[in-house]
DNA sequence: TCTCTTGCGAGAGCGGTGCTCTCATATCAG
DNA sequence: CTGATATGAGAGCACCGCTCTCGCAAGAGA
C-alpha cells in the first residue's frame, strides 16, 4: 500500500470536517442540514462542498451510516461486555445500549428510525449496518437455544407466517425455531418502539423514572422469549 | 346560533380547501410542504395563504390535528365494532384498525409518529386525540379486568416503575394493577413500532405476508397481556 | 527545472422556499 | 351611502440546493 498523497490526506481531512460540521450542525438544528451553513462555518462558499459531496443528500448518506455504524459499535460492545451465559444480561445490556446511543445523539437516531426524508432512498449499502442491532438480539437468543436453555414456545405461528420467518431464519443463517424467531422480532420492534416514543415525546411527563421503565419493558419482552436471568 | 355570514362561510370553506390541497401535496410530496406550491394549486399568490394560516407551521399544526382525530376515529369505531365480550377480538380489530389508517395515510402517519420537526413543538391541543388509540387499547384491558376475565400477571413491577405506572393508572381513570397497565403500554409500543418499522421500510423484502404478520405479532402481546379468546 | 494537467475555492446566478409589507379592491355594517 | 374591514396581488428580503465559470496553486511528466 502506497502512501497517499499530501492532496489525498488534505482531500480526507476535509470530508472529515464536513461531517463533523454537518453532525453538529444535525444537533442543533435539527433534521434540515443546510449545505450553506456548513460551509459558512468552515469559512468556505457554499460551491467549494460539492467538491467534496456531490449532493445534500450524499453527504446525509454519509452522516446516516455513520451513525448506523456507531450504534452497531455500541449494540455490539454492550452484548460482548457480559457473560456469554448471562442470556438475560446480555439481552438487558444491548437494550440499554441502543437507548443510551440514541438519547446521546437524537438527531441521528432521528435520521436513522424516524420518517424517512422525502425525496431520499436509502442506499443499498445502509442495509448491512442497519441490521446489526437486531442480529445481536437475535444472537443472544440463538446463543441460549443452542445452548438448551431457552425452550421453543409451545405453537409454531400459524401459516404462512410460519414459512416466512422460517425463511428468514434461514437468511439471517440463525438456526431458531420460527415461534422463537418471531418472538425475537417483537423483541426488536418494542425496543425502538420505546426508543422512539421517549425520544420523539410520546412518553412526555407521564412514569418520570425512564431508566427503570425501560428497563421493566425491554424486560417484558425477554420474559416474552423466555431468556433464563443469570 | 345566528347564522354565518356570507363572509364567514366563505372563508371557512378557503380554510378547508387549503387543508385539502395541503393534504393531497402530503401525501405526493411527502412531509416537506410547501405553502407556495399549495398557493399555486389553488390559483392564488403565497401570500394570501397567510390570511388563513399565520404561517406554515399552524398549517401544518392544522393538518396534524385533523390527522389525530381521523386515526383516533378509526380505532374508536374499529373497537366498537366488536362484541364487547370479546376482549382478543377487540384488541385484533383496534391493533388493524390502526395500521389500515397508518397505511392509507403514510404522509400523515410520518407527521404524527415520525420524527418531530425540528423546530416544531406539538401544541398543547394534540394531547388529548393523540391518546385515544392508547385508551381505546387500555379500555380493552380494563374491560377484561374489570368483568374478572383477565387475571393479573404474577409480580408487580419493581418500584419505582410500580409506582409511575399507578400514578399514571389514576390519571387515566382505568382502575388497572401497574403490572396489567404496564403490559398494556408494551402492547401500545409494540403496535406502532410494527406500523413504523413497516411504513419507514425497516421490514422491507423480509415478511411477504404483512397482515399476518402484523395479526400474528400483536397476538403475542394479547397474550402477553393475558386477553382471552371469544 | 519547466510545462501542463488537475484539483480546488470564490463568485455570480437560477429557481425555489417562508414570510413581510404595501396597495387596491370587494364586501360588509351602520 | 359611507366608512370600516377583509381579502388578494405584487414586490421584496433572506435563505436554500445546485450549476457554471474563472483564476490559482499543487502535483506530474519531460
Amino acid at each position: 500500500m502506497v502512501a497517499p498523497s499530501l492532496r489525498a490526506r488534505v482531500r480526507a481531512g476535509m470530508i472529515d470536517e464536513i461531517k463533523a460540521v454537518a453532525r453538529r450542525h444535525l444537533a442543533t438544528d435539527g433534521a434540515n442540514l443546510s449545505l450553506r451553513a456548513v460551509a459558512r462555518d468552515m469559512g468556505m462558499v457554499s460551491s467549494a462542498i460539492y467538491r467534496y459531496f456531490p449532493s445534500r443528500d450524499d453527504l446525509l448518506t454519509a452522516l446516516i451510516l455513520e451513525a448506523y455504524d456507531a450504534l452497531g459499535d455500541a449494540v455490539e460492545a454492550a452484548d460482548a461486555g457480559v457473560d456469554r451465559a448471562d442470556l438475560r444480561g446480555r439481552w438487558h445490556a444491548t437494550c440499554r445500549a441502543a437507548r443510551t446511543w440514541a438519547l446521546a445523539h437524537p438527531a441521528e437516531y432521528a435520521l436513522l428510525y424516524g420518517s424517512p426524508v422525502p425525496g431520499y432512498a436509502a442506499p443499498e449499502d445502509t442495509v448491512a449496518p442497519a441490521s446489526r442491532p437486531p442480529l445481536t438480539l437475535v444472537g443472544i437468543i440463538r446463543d441460549g437455544f443452542a445452548g438448551g436453555r431457552l425452550d421453543p414456545p409451545g405453537a409454531e405461528p400459524p401459516e404462512p407466517v410460519r414459512s416466512d420467518v422460517a425463511e428468514l431464519s434461514a437468511l439471517l443463517a440463525v438456526d431458531l425455531p420460527p415461534s422463537l424467531l418471531a418472538r425475537g422480532m417483537a423483541g426488536w420492534t418494542q425496543l425502538f418502539g420505546l426508543i422512539s416514543f421517549e425520544l420523539f415525546g410520546r412518553t412526555n411527563g407521564m412514569l418520570p423514572h425512564r431508566d427503570e421503565y425501560f428497563d421493566h419493558q425491554t424486560g417484558l419482552m425477554a420474559d416474552l422469549i423466555g431468556l433464563p436471568a443469570a
